[in-house]
DNA sequence: CTCGTTCATAATCAATGGGTTATGAATTGG
DNA sequence: CCAATTCATAACCCATTGATTATGAACGAG
């Protein structure tokens, strides 16, 4: 546990994740990336209930907040869940109560970065 | 009403969750909240950066996201971070944390609650 | 080559949000 | 009582954002 510096570059990684999530529909998307693995632009389009170019936005947000990865397969653009992006976000309610009662032990893995 | 993306009921509280921890300054006040305990808007206004009228604002998006509670004392108000109010968003983290890292679809027993 | 599919980007709009200064209500101290 | 302190709210300003429709590029199927 690393004495509390101002504003540093944690925190930076830590606003975008949060702005990524802060979104319902995003997280919606991540989440249905997360249960079914990687998906089209397409399909999810289809299960999103916004516009296509909406969804693109969203996940173009969600990629650079490192949460997502894109593959490009001909005309389709695949998207699939980053688990590591998730970490400065977890280092965060580590170290400010998050673990005070709650089981992580699956993430631990990722605290490696 | 079409239900595109099924969602839990928690998408609410983690809406506002997120969205309260999205911004640096507010993160902040939380931080210190965490570290130095109980603190007036005079002292949080002191070391925020930002005007005493922002520094309310931020408190009050934090109380009312259940992160902090609000104490008044005369012509004082006392905040204090309420660590439990992150709870919505570690489960979130705990089940999309952990069926990210490992594909167990067990979801269903999670999302009873 | 041509047409439909898939996706991303541009233009646009309304709403939200972070920031400020100004104001006003309580409360405390002299 | 009077003046200063503490805090919250209101009135703005401007940047961001979620959402739409329109457009265009790239690719696959015929």
């Amino acid at each position: 546990m690393t004495e509390h510096i101002l504003r540093g570059d944690r925190s930076a990684s830590c606003d975008e994740l949060f702005k990524a999530l802060s979104d319902g529909t995003r997280r919606a998307l991540l989440e249905y990336l997360v249960r079914e693995g990687e998906q089209s632009v397409h399909a999810l389009t289809a299960i999103s209930g916004v516009s296509q170019p909406m969804v693109s936005r969203h996940l173009g947000k969600l990629k650079r907040a490192s949460l997502v990865t894109a593959r490009r397969a001909g005309r389709e653009t695949f998207y699939t869940a980053r688990a590591k992006g998730l970490a400065p976000v977890v280092q965060w309610m580590a170290v400010y109560g998050a673990l005070w009662s709650q089981r992580f032990t699956a993430l631990e893995d990722l605290e490696g970065y």
